[in-house]
DNA sequence: TAGATTGTTAATCGATTAACAATC
DNA sequence: TAGATTGTTAATCGATTAACAATC
């Protein structure tokens, strides 16, 4: 719970967008913006850019606008930005081995130590440097390496179990790519990417328009 | 457009987690639901179900509840999923591979028929089959193998100019994986899948609950 | 100072929840 | 028939947009 009032998701889930504008901006050396010229640009309206931002602070100026710089790294502080993360990826099948290749999140600050599997076959694998290792190790691991998040990658029948494992050795933060909903304590994180979701509204979209 | 009132997001967004539930119903042999029971474990109110569900149509019977079966074929039949898609993927990096490695999609009758790369040293690569292919040819390929949709798993700077030829190719769905906001002509539907975006906001979840 | 643009309050809009008559 | 539960209207809640005074 941070000390001021609740923000609602619909302005968590917006708040990535404006971080990634802001980058878009700055490398284009623009040194400030107005609610409205942002709005032009992101495609939200200038009244809802001037609430959102006004949740965590008056980042602004009356007749200037804002300053770029000063509220990408703003905004980033917000999402956490301003430390590094220690990451596992546990079930190292097809899109874990992927996620562990996907060296964007390196540039972030997510730092990936390992990958987890059950499958004997695949220990000692290495993907760039990052070793795949036995699950019944993880929990030490957890400690040893100071782990953040768990990036969870397994099957939809292993995912609650798996987590709970992870949940029991410390875990507050899961990003679950398994195709299901983890039930986890009050104090754990969960952030769903729920791929087959994401395309049958595709494929909804995309019938309806016919 | 489909011929009654619009669907608001919100309402299609939860569509893909009814038919998901619905399935793990019926794989349980569970033959009916009331709209109580099923709030209970997919955790919207049992109002919002109905209401829903009756955006679609009557699938319920008073005194009853819905009949699992009809209710997970009707749900699948809006979704689009009564048909099958033949898609390619363009970016063969590592995320475009690992999507041409996850058979989930096959099962639900989305058909990998190529992935497409600029980089010559990976044509002719095949992937359980599905060959990279050069992105030169990605036009008469679309036509000739009657192609809807496109994963999109470019870099973020090529993915405008690619999602540009596919447009001018005729593809109608993009699902998008590069992490960018594709600008498309008003009738192709664009489904994003922004992992950064997702991620920023388990960090910040998971930082403000400290 | 005048002009521009924020921060913030008020109004509107849309989505969710509650209630209950209809009906199986 | 009585009980259960939908379909649907009305009430509430929350999010977005509009308006404008504050102020740089």
């Amino acid at each position: 719970m941070n000390g001021r009032t609740k923000i609602s998701m619909a302005v968590i889930r917006r708040l990535p967008k404006y971080h990634r504008y802001l980058k878009d901006l700055l490398d284009r050396d623009i040194k400030r913006i107005s609610s409205k010229e942002l709005s032009d640009i992101i495609g939200f309206t200038a009244s809802q850019i001037r609430q959102d931002l006004n949740n965590f602070g008056g980042f602004g100026q009356q007749g200037y606008g804002y300053n770029v710089e000063e509220l990408y790294y703003e905004i980033g502080k917000i999402l956490g930005l301003d430390k590094t993360y220690n990451t596992i990826i546990v079930g190292a099948g097809n899109l874990g081995q992927a996620l562990a290749n996907y060296t964007n999140f390196d540039k972030s600050g997510f730092h990936v130590k390992a990958l987890f599997d059950i499958n004997p076959k695949v220990f000692g694998i290495k993907i760039r440097d990052i070793e795949i290792k036995d699950m019944d190790y993880v929990g030490p691991f957890i400690k040893e390496n100071d782990i953040d998040i768990a990036i969870l990658c397994t099957n939809k029948d292993s995912a609650q179990e798996v987590a709970e494992i992870l949940v029991s050795n410390g875990i507050k933060a899961i990003w679950n790519f398994a195709p299901t909903d983890l039930r986890v304590p009050d104090d754990v994180v969960v952030e769903n990417v729920h791929l087959v979701e994401s395309l049958l509204t595709l494929t909804y979209l995309y019938r309806s328009d016919e």
